[in-house]
DNA sequence: GACCATAGCTGCACTCAGTGCAGATTTGCA
DNA sequence: TGCAAATCTGCACTGAGTGCAGCTATGGTC
């Protein structure tokens, strides 16, 4: 990535984290809803309409780089073993986006957390980058097994999947009020998956 | 209900009705993103500022009674048979939602699914509410099976089996160019639910 | 039937998200 | 150095949503 990278994306690049860096600051100091974009773009020393060139909304602040994760899934998926079944090579690919998920120790990883319970924008857009994550995998898995599964069984498998799992962190992050502690978030994951993917495995 | 129902609280339920009226039709003849709340506003003859007692936003016109469903589905649970397990029961009460769930013939079900595939407002707005339901329907799962299931244990279940039939749903719909035609979405539902559900039944 | 407390309705002024446009600035490349 | 394209930015605008203050209608009371 080194490479193709002009002095322009260099500098892309660089606002694009001085805006994110900017964003965790402020919503760490002042909450989600009393943070605009202007004191964001302004403590990133852009102007206030430059900012839409790089986030659609104040939500993608908090997502920064949803895409590499499911990137890493899909590889993932394409890893598949000659032995494998379709339900092992998902959980592969979902404990894939689990582990790493959470950059660790991340201040923004915990804003999210936060934002995504308390905030109802923010868990919108949240779910809908999820469902969104979902059918790509679920495509993936359907063109790695064609003979198994087609894209209705290939969805629903990965629907079952990921809502038992997401269901069950809920629950358990609910309990939490450290939600930046990254080992309690990880146990809590990892917890999550277990209990949610037990009846498929075992 | 109609015992219990002041003067006021008829004419209220009334102007509720307009509003969602007069919405529907402005956004089958105009979309949704083309019609304004205060257009709305006007066709119900109230005045914009009032609007926002009736609906927080112009999102919730699509879903008027979303907790009635809700509480179909807690019913059917509140109903279980001696010799019903978690998932028969679970499945009952998500039968009860995807037969009347589609108003059928509703212009308002056709728009909203419409909507919810085109406008992300409005899609992140379903998510959160059926996010919501698949709580509550998992808390009273979890109340009527308080020997096999704990409440982690119920999420993840009705994480996976409404996950799976929502993500078979979406496929199943993503082909189906006449949103309005009741019998097909109700088509579609059924086999999104068969489907998704085989691996557990059989 | 008059009276009053309360709930509901409305206009006004405001903040903020987000967009289109046009002009200035910067970068990549010849 | 010079030019075309990409980027940045201010300006003006629309629309969602909120707080407030004043008005109106309702429900119950005397």
């Amino acid at each position: 990535m080194l490479p193709a990278m002009s002095l322009r994306d260099r500098k892309r690049a660089r606002t694009r984290e001085a805006l994110v860096e900017a964003a965790t600051v402020l919503f760490e100091r002042d909450g989600y809803d009393e943070t605009t974009i202007a004191d964001i773009a302004a403590a990133a020393e852009i102007g206030t309409r430059t900012f839409f060139s790089y986030f659609a909304s104040k939500e993608e602040l908090l997502f920064p780089e949803s895409d590499a994760r499911v990137r890493a899934a899909v590889e993932a998926i394409a890893d598949r073993q000659p032995d494998e079944g379709p339900a092992e090579v998902l959980l592969r690919a979902l404990h894939k986006i689990g582990d790493d998920s959470d950059d660790l120790g991340s201040r923004l990883a915990a804003l999210r957390l936060r934002f995504v319970r308390d905030i109802p924008a923010v868990r919108g857009r949240a779910l809908q980058i999820q469902t969104q994550a979902q059918g790509e995998i679920a495509r993936h898995l359907a063109a790695a097994f064609p003979d198994e599964l087609d894209e209705v069984g290939a969805a629903a498998l990965t629907g079952a999947f990921v809502g038992a799992i997401t269901a069950a962190l809920q629950v358990l992050l609910a309990d939490l009020d450290r939600l930046d502690d990254p080992a309690a978030v990880q146990a809590a994951v990892r917890k999550a998956t277990d209990v949610a993917l037990r009846p498929w495995f075992r």
